[in-house]
DNA sequence: TACGTATTGTTATATCATAACATTTACCAA
DNA sequence: TTGGTAAATGTTATGATATAACAATACGTA
């Protein structure tokens, strides 16, 4: 099991989480041969500016600001659509909301922690929950690809 | 374990799933006293139409159809969020689209697998996976009130 | 029947996302 | 260093999903 619920949940100094984002990203680019352009790590600094799910709407907003002047949606959305594909950033389809990744590259399978209270999300990668998933779906005769599980309620400091 | 998965993603007569549905939300509705309008029911039936979500406008566009006038958003999201809250109707976030619930009444936890190929839904509830989640959740300190998981794959006849 | 509440109708708009095509930028090879 | 090519971004328009706010109607009950 990974998890950075020690940090996403708590009290935390959050520059370190997002220098290192912003170091993984620019190291698994590379190794990828992927462009980490001006927009596509402004759009990930917005993204990882707290634990909290980030709307591209809010993104585009902040970038408008940001670069004074009107950033429009294609752009934003074709930045998210890189992160999202390199696994440096996930949606959160029940929020139609973003998230940064913690821990790319590494092999993870996504499970996500909401709290309703405080909006913060922590991402964790367990593999009980995977194998008890497989094991379900197998019983169904069902091929598993990916999986998405969100679970919602309060984090230890919401409680 | 309760699921529907042999029926949901296997040839089968719906005429008996529908009229099943559409029984059991009366049935639900009379117990909480509840009313289970024409426009309600009209809707569970247009969701119901087969193992496939539907999507809040193709029912605004098929029920206009049947009514041979045109019905407006808020009329069907209304409806949705009727047969949501009496859990007779489940939303598949990633797809934002409904889904007839198979058992509704019945104490379950949603996970929903949804074949990429055929489009077809099956539910299902499992002990073993609600275990490993409130397991996994309970080690971060999170106190998990739901979850939503949606397994995407193949089902067994698009293998 | 008259009352209050639940439901539905109506209008307008908010919010999220992408298609299609033009322009610019970055990179590589000659 | 220059020109060709592919990748990235800009621009315009629109599609798709969802809700707010208020008016009108229908339903059950006293």
């Amino acid at each position: 099991m990974i998890t950075n619920t020690t940090v996403a949940h708590r009290k935390h100094d959050h520059g370190r989480c997002l220098n290192a984002a912003l170091t993984q990203a620019q190291t698994l680019c590379k190794a990828q041969g992927a462009r980490l352009t001006t927009t596509r790590e402004a759009v990930l600094r917005l993204i990882w500016q707290s634990h909290k799910p980030v709307g591209a709407y809010h993104v585009i907003e902040q970038l408008s600001a940001e670069q004074g002047k009107q950033i429009m949606p294609p752009t934003v959305y074709r930045a998210l659509d890189f992160l999202l594909t390199r696994g440096l950033i996930h949606r959160i389809a029940s929020l139609n909301a973003f998230v940064g990744c913690p821990f790319p590259g590494a092999d993870h399978s996504d499970l996500f922690m909401l709290c309703k209270a405080c909006g913060s999300v922590a991402e964790c990668s367990a593999d009980n929950i995977d194998q008890a998933i497989a094991s379900t779906a197998a019983k169904s005769g069902f091929m598993v690809e990916t999986h998405a599980l969100e679970i919602i309620g309060l984090c230890p400091q919401c409680q």
